[in-house]
DNA sequence: CCTTCTATGACACAACTAAGTCACAAGTTC
DNA sequence: GAACTTGTGACTTAGTTGTGTCATAGAAGG
C-alpha cells in the first residue's frame, strides 16, 4: 500500500485530505507542523508528500530541504496562488502544486500522476558502481548491462535496500521467495553465490556468519 | 543518561542550555570554543551534540567534519536564520537547526524529536573507544573495525546495555546463550577472556567474584 | 600469616555447525 | 526441444564454540 504524508497546519484540511486519500486505498499519516513532518520524513519512508508552505516552526520550503536528499516526490499545497510563488516551489525542487482551495478531484488525480510518473522515473537504485532500474529491472555494472535472473534480481534489491544492514537469513529468504525458511537447503548460497559472481561483489556481500549476510560499502 | 555535548563560545547561553537540559535528566558537557569541542568529540561518546556555527578557533562547519564519521546527531545553533544558512547546515549534514534567539521548550523539543528520530534509524551503543552498531552488527575500536563471532557479539551488547551494573553469571549466560545455565563449564569465561582480549578491555570488563561480571568505566 | 578451598584465567584442541562450491536434474519459457 | 533458471544434495572448507587441564587468585578460617 502507498504511503503518503500530509503537513499541514490546518487539521480540517489535513483531516479532509487523509480521507480522502485513504478512500482511494492510500495509507496517510498526518503532521500538523514543520518539526514534526521533518520527524516523520526522516523516520518513516512515504511514495509521496504533500507539503504545506505555511506551517509553524519549519516552513514548507526548508522541509523541502530535507526531503531531496531522499528524493520522495513532492506536492506542494498553499493558499497562496501568485503565479511567483508557484515557480519559487518548482524551482526548489516540488514535482506538483495545488493552489487551495481546490477541488478533492484534482488532488486525487495529481496525486495518482506523480506516482504514475515517479514510479516510472524514478526507481532507481545504486551501489557501488552497480546501477539498478527498477523498473525495467534491468542492472548495469560499470555502464555495462548485466544479465540478471528473476531471483537473482529480487535478492539484490533487498540488499541494496538494506546496505550496511545485517540481514538474517531466514528474513532474506522469506522477503526474496515469500516463503517460510527451512534452514537446510543450499539455496539461498547459490543465488548470493550467483550474485557475487556476476557483479564481481566478493568484497561488498559479505558472510555475517551464523546471521545472514550484509551488503558493506560507501555508496 | 543520555549524553549531550554543547559547543558554544558564550558562556551565558552555553550554561542555559546546560541547566535546561540537565533539569530535563539529560548529561551536558560544554566546550566553549571548537578545539575544545574537537577534543571531545574524539575522546567521549555523545548521544547528541549541540553546536554553535559562529566559534572561535574551529567553526562549527568544520567541527561538524569531525562528527560525521562517528555519526552522532547534530543540531546547529546559530544567529544566523536566513533560509540560506539553514539550507547550507543541512546541506552540510546537520540534522537540525535552530537560530537564536530560541524558545528554551523549543530546543528541548528539537533535542527529544532528534534522539526520537535517531534512536530508530540508528542503533548504535558506545563503550570507551567501543561502537557497536546493531543494524550492521559489526564493532569498531577507535575507528577501526573488530571482528567479533556472533557470540562475543551478543555478550558484548549484553554488557554494553548494563553497564556498571554487577551480572550474575546466570543471567548473562541465559540472556545471551538462551539456555539455562548450568555452572561448571569454561563458556562464560572463555567468551569473557575472547571479548577482553580482542577490545583490550581488562580493565573495563571486571570480574566480580562469585557473582559475575560487570562493565565498569565512565562511558 | 598461612593453609585450604573454590572460583576464575588462560589456553589449546576437538567437535560441531555453517557456509562455499559444484554439478545436475527438474522445471520454465520461448 | 533448446536455452535458461532454479532448487537440491554431496562434498569440501572454514569458522565458531564448548570443554578439559592446569595455573592463578580470592575468600575464609584457624
Amino acid at each position: 500500500m502507498r504511503k503518503i504524508l500530509i503537513v499541514e497546519d490546518e487539521e480540517a484540511i489535513a483531516n479532509l485530505i487523509r480521507i480522502n486519500l485513504t478512500a482511494e486505498g492510500y495509507h496517510c499519516t498526518c503532521a500538523y507542523d514543520g518539526t514534526t513532518g521533518a520527524d516523520y520524513i526522516e523516520s518513516d519512508c512515504f511514495d509521496l508528500i504533500l507539503l504545506d508552505i505555511m506551517l509553524p516552526e519549519i516552513n514548507g520550503y526548508e522541509l523541502l530541504e530535507y526531503v531531496k536528499p531522499i528524493g520522495t516526490p513532492v506536492i506542494f499545497l498553499t493558499a497562496k496562488s501568485a503565479v511567483d510563488d508557484r515557480i519559487m516551489g518548482l524551482k526548489l525542487g516540488a514535482d506538483d502544486y495545488i493552489a487551495k482551495p481546490f477541488q478533492v478531484g484534482e488532488l486525487i488525480a495529481r496525486v495518482e500522476a506523480l506516482l504514475r510518473r515517479y514510479g516510472k522515473i524514478n526507481n532507481r537504485l545504486c551501489f557501488a558502481d552497480v546501477e539498478i532500474d527498477m523498473a525495467s529491472r534491468t542492472v548495469k555494472r560499470a555502464g555495462l548491462p548485466i544479465d540478471l535472473t528473476v531471483k537473482e534480481f529480487d535478492l539484490l534489491v533487498e540488499l541494496v535496500q538494506n546496505k550496511n544492514v545485517a540481514l538474517y537469513r531466514e528474513r532474506l529468504y522469506e522477503k526474496v521467495w515469500r516463503e517460510v525458511y527451512v534452514g537446510d537447503t543450499r539455496t539461498l548460497d547459490s543465488h548470493i553465490q550467483r550474485l557475487r559472481k556476476k557483479l564481481g561483489w566478493d568484497n561488498y556481500i559479505k558472510t555475517v556468519f551464523r546471521i545472514g549476510y550484509r551488503l558493506e560499502g560507501e555508496a
